[in-house]
DNA sequence: GTCTATAGGCTGATAGAC
DNA sequence: GTCTATCAGCCTATAGAC
């Protein structure tokens, strides 16, 4: 797979010709570059099937016009995530642990899709958040909510609205992987009087202010051991609403 | 001056004729609510115009096109909140106080103008950043990352990259407002299992987090005190680039 | 499954009357 | 300053040949 962040010119992909299954990818690929750098009304269907390589028309047959496509990229990339996500939560013994298997999975997804941290933002602010993705975003936030929870139980996390957290948390993140792109070309075009710290970092320092600010009361900052508190594993509680 | 978070269904204002200043500023009213909620490509100069209650050649002649109306309003807006932040930043007597200020702010910009927060986190998510707004964005981050070294040397903070600091708080700031208008929506349409806090509860729970997660070590959580060293007041360092 | 050709709508801009 | 009328260009979608 190629790197889909922009280093490279918008040449088109080659692909087996007559392989359905290629020229769908081909074009959910050139899709998430196009739409997560322009949005959806800044690209025509000849651009997409120009980088897919592919015939513009077959657009309509394989995903029922452009509208579609853009709703196929953005569920596949949602559902991935969250799915993601609910696996971290299930397999993390402490809510720490899972916080910080949270920061790794979004690292991950956008080593992976380097255009969700983008199509994502762009979504959500969507006057009308596409009825497909909304179920994902529903488990997404059933997630750190619970997570949040979690810590106030186990005696880690002073209580806080789980959805503030979950606000603040994917606020952070989403918007700085989704200007990295920008930042970087500023960045090269010398238009920036400081230097742009890199994603690991700031995952470090999300991680950091968000341990140490939730913390009950006096902490020691750094304390990765167990969890004070005995959990039952209950795997997905999809959809929760407690 | 109408409430621009759509509660209103899209109807014509009314203006003065034959005033030009009212002609302008109806055109730029109307394009901070319709490009904030659909991005540039996804208005027409006809929804514009119907919505400003003004003859869509006038955008032309007022502003030389399209584009040129867009980039009024987002260098207006930019301007008016770099302005603010500065004067904050000049007046706070400490690094704490400046970032209560800086939240205020935020909260008052997004009462005077609804639309602002989804309009600069769509400019900051394009490929390429508008010209005359990146001086802008240059000035905050400049403003946020002075108040971090001020933080570091009154002793409030601990040490942390200024620019981290900045684009944590900038993210779930401009995330959570941004994304207020779709999720009011989607609360009102049913669609949503949980309950939003408001802005004054996300700002108080921002501070919370951020000021205990910077504290330097063991903080009693909520010192606001005076600063505990001396600091000449030194007020506009426009640009600095340390 | 793929491609060519084409239809039909909508867009942004402006010339020129008032 | 404002408005009407108009134009060329681009857009998405699809019918029908292969």
């Amino acid at each position: 797979m190629v790197d889909a962040l922009h280093p490279l010119p918008p040449s088109p992909r080659q692909r087996e010709k007559h392989d359905p299954e290629a020229t769908r990818r081909a074009l959910m690929q050139a899709g998430a570059e196009l739409f997560s750098e322009r949005g959806f009304d800044g690209v025509s269907i000849e651009e997409l099937a120009d980088r897919a390589g592919v015939n513009k028309a077959l657009i309509s047959y394989h995903f029922r016009g452009k509208r579609g496509l853009y709703v196929g990229i953005l569920a596949s990339a949602f559902a991935r995530i969250a799915e993601r996500m609910m696996a971290i939560e299930a397999a993390a013994p402490t809510a720490r642990d899972a916080l910080h298997g949270m920061l790794r999975a979004f690292a991950a997804m956008r080593r992976e899709r380097p255009d969700f941290p983008l199509l994502f933002l762009r979504e959500v602010l969507a006057s009308g958040v596409e009825p497909a993705v909304l179920p994902h975003i529903v488990t997404l936030v059933g997630v750190s909510r619970r997570v949040a929870q979690r810590g106030v139980r186990e005696g880690t996390f002073r209580h806080v609205d789980p959805v503030l957290f979950h606000m603040g948390l994917v606020g952070s993140l989403a918007f700085f992987f989704a200007t990295e792109p920008a930042r970087r070309r500023a960045a090269a075009a010398q238009k920036l009087p400081f230097v742009m710290p890199d994603g690991e970092a700031f995952l470090r320092y999300v991680e950091g202010v968000t341990l140490r600010g939730l913390a009950p009361e006096i902490s020691s900052g750094r304390t990765p051991g167990p969890s004070p508190r005995r959990r039952p594993s209950r795997l997905h509680r999809k959809g929760a609403r407690a």
